[in-house]
DNA sequence: TTCATTGCAAAATTTTTGCATACGA
DNA sequence: TCGTATGCAAAAATTTTGCAATGAA
């Protein structure tokens, strides 16, 4: 499956385990495309583990985001809930349609840009960028407004 | 007391009503440099009215952002609560320092140089973006680390 | 007078935590 | 074996909502 291979020693070479659930959970954010927050990410875990909890979920992700391995992300349409994806894509951003829900990737170079000059001028240095872009997607704007 | 004036009309023109209420949290948002969450509103208010409730500070700050009166944006310190401020002051980020927690507000162009770009190469039209950053400022870098 | 707004309390939502038990290394 | 991880249930934290009462226009 994939790269698993490195994740697992990454997990284990940090000291910790590779439980069942623990592989199941990185199992399904390998196969998917998809953004998913921990509900989704349980109900998809739940389906090979029954007895698999909600909490055991959350404590997963935090681990793996601790590890980067998983980049937890926000999205404009419930800004509060947290989705998570595999952290091997290269830098990109997301941009939410408010009216049909679909997620986009896109790419621009212009936020790293921005870092650069930012920590030039006032000394800064940045860890970490939460960004997430709003709008009505190239569909939707045609259809629905000008 | 500032520019009270437009927002009072803009909220009378929207068929709302001027509450005593309203118009503490209008004038604790209009005179402060600070960024607010819902809890400290609160409590500001809560100093002029004892009886001012939580829930219509929520309420306000929903009807303020949905008029465009407030802006409503998270820092990274801790992304899920709400801060409010003014719209006044130009378009701007906030950069919040991991260690000591200051937030800074910074200026860059490439913003919405990216949102030109993604909308002319995609066809999406944005509405709104969302947009923090987190490191250590300037004090912080030089005390810490490298 | 009328309908937007308030206060209050209760609910909703998402995430975290305590603790005894289980199990990977 | 030993300490990390799990399940469960309960708590935490933030925001929302229902509803009767209030009060701005």
């Amino acid at each position: 499956m994939v790269s698993n291979t490195s994740m697992v020693d990454k997990l284990r070479n940090s000291g910790r385990r590779l439980t069942p659930q623990r592989r199941i959970i990185l199992e399904i954010l390998d196969n998917t495309n998809d953004h998913l927050d921990a509900e989704e990410v349980f109900s998809r875990a739940r389906q090979k583990d029954s007895r698999l909890n909600l909490a055991t979920v959350y404590r997963t992700l935090g681990v793996l985001k601790e590890m980067d391995l998983v980049d937890q992300r926000y999205f404009a349409r419930d800004h509060k809930r947290e989705y998570y994806e595999r952290v091997h894509k290269g830098e990109h951003y997301h941009f939410t349609c408010v009216s049909c829900g679909e997620v986009i990737e896109v790419k621009t170079p212009r936020i790293s840009q921005a870092k650069k000059e930012i920590a030039n001028m006032t000394g800064v240095q940045f860890t970490h960028v939460c960004l997430c872009f709003e709008g009505y997607c190239a569909d939707c704007s045609q259809n629905e407004n000008g």
